[in-house]
DNA sequence: CGCTAATTTGACCTGGATCAACTACGGTGG
DNA sequence: CCACCGTAGTTGATCCAGGTCAAATTAGCG
């Protein structure tokens, strides 16, 4: 298929590009999957809480969250979710989903039918493994915001929170230069990090008064790279990429 | 080798079945597994940060868990893990270790070759697919565990996490009538909920106080379900398990 | 230019941390 | 059988990180 433009899946292969190698004939079976595009406006659900999917969905452009919300209407994010990133993968295996997924930003994604998908990994049980091997990956993320959550100081967290974003965003080509898109309100960071606005606003104050961070326009540039990394105590080894930037 | 006592990996079979029917003769190609058995003391490390596994372990008796130490000494535990649990299933795919992993109690682990996991999950994908969910669960109650830490208080979330390991341990038959083993100290459930151990004391005497549990040597009874589960907000679908208690 | 959402600031408050004893208890050796 | 010891549990006093509430101020956007 000798097309210039780029493909619509691009992202899921240069996500899966960025940790393992992916043949011809792996790339082609992707190409091919039959895929429903959508956009979506921002803060829009894109799956509910309690929703049984027939469908996985692959984000195109934009930033998803996987969020929950209790009593008192106090919410709790999960998870960022970038291009490239299959957010309920889980719904392949577990039929109702435990929690919402929803747009930060304007977004655009692919619906891929389970069906599809079932017979993609029964064909390339390397893709399957890589999948696989992505929720592990997933699950160490959440384990250092249990770590980050139970016992670092607020500081600490949303420093170690920026890191985390920028070289997620690093290892698939959406960031360099310490330089990287953060679209995301300070009461999104809040109910991420587990904290309040108003405090999120002071520390993010106080990173600003240190020169380690500017953010403006949706836009986070890491001016003191050593100084963030120290105090988030940031060691990239959990979001096991296979490449490395250099410091 | 045709002994009638219970075959060693009898509490993997049994977690299996907790969630999905197995074949005769997947039930055969796991006991045929070749295994490594090894006792250990309570508070010992089985695999610590760093390691590259060449096996995975499989608890047969007694409590693990998961945990990472900062600086400062600070330790948060990420999850206990009990009889049939495969707590480093993920070094399968991800070959260095980013946490720790210990025993609570004096336990039994059974340690099976990469190989042969490989082999078993290659030659049987209904076994790899239901790995996978596991982990896909797993992942499930770490967002639980976010959400606990990031918005609710001491006291729900010590509740919340006694309802999680109570329906845990019921759905493989370690408990019932409202009462199951608890072997760890107020200082582990702090670091699991990222609380000083004075004060998941001062939370458990009030839970005490409120008539909703007792605790006593290493072992938790639930007094009064409805209050409980109501104060943690407890929905044990995370869990996703196939059997739900009747209440 | 006007509207709304997001950020910022100030004042005050509280849940849970910290520090420091002190008690209970299961082993262990004499 | 008892004295001793180390671990775990308990209690009290004090402190502070971060929450809450409310009111500006600013930024983005149609």
């Amino acid at each position: 298929m000798a097309s210039n433009i780029t493909h619509p899946l691009l992202p899921l292969i240069r996500k899966l590009e960025s940790i393992t190698t992916i043949s011809d004939e792996e790339r082609a079976a992707i190409e091919s999957l039959p895929v429903r595009m959508q956009a979506f406006q921002p803060r829009q659900d894109v799956v509910s809480e309690g929703d049984k999917p027939s469908h996985c969905c692959l984000v195109l452009e934009g930033w998803l969250c996987r969020y929950k919300i209790i009593s008192a209407g106090k919410r709790q994010i999960f998870s960022f979710h970038i291009a490239g990133d299959i957010p309920d993968l889980q719904s392949l295996h577990i039929p109702v989903m435990d929690h919402s997924l929803a747009t930060l930003t304007a977004a655009t994604v692919a619906f891929i039918p389970h069906a599809a998908m079932h017979d993609l990994t029964t064909r390339f049980p390397n893709i399957a493994a890589k999948f696989w091997r992505d929720t592990l990956v997933e699950a160490g993320i959440f384990r250092e915001w249990i770590l980050c959550m139970g016992r670092r100081s607020a500081f600490d967290h949303l420093a170690h929170l920026f890191c985390e974003l920028y070289f997620k965003q690093e290892a698939v080509g959406l960031a360099d230069s310490y330089r990287c898109p953060l679209p995301v309100t300070q009461l999104d960071l809040g109910d991420a990090t587990g904290l309040s606005n108003v405090h999120v606003n002071r520390v993010i104050q106080e990173m600003r008064a240190k020169g380690m961070i500017t953010l403006r326009k949706n836009t986070l540039v890491i001016e003191a790279w050593d100084e963030l990394l120290q105090a988030a105590e940031f060691d990239a080894s959990y979001l096991h990429l296979r490449k490395r930037i250099a410091l």
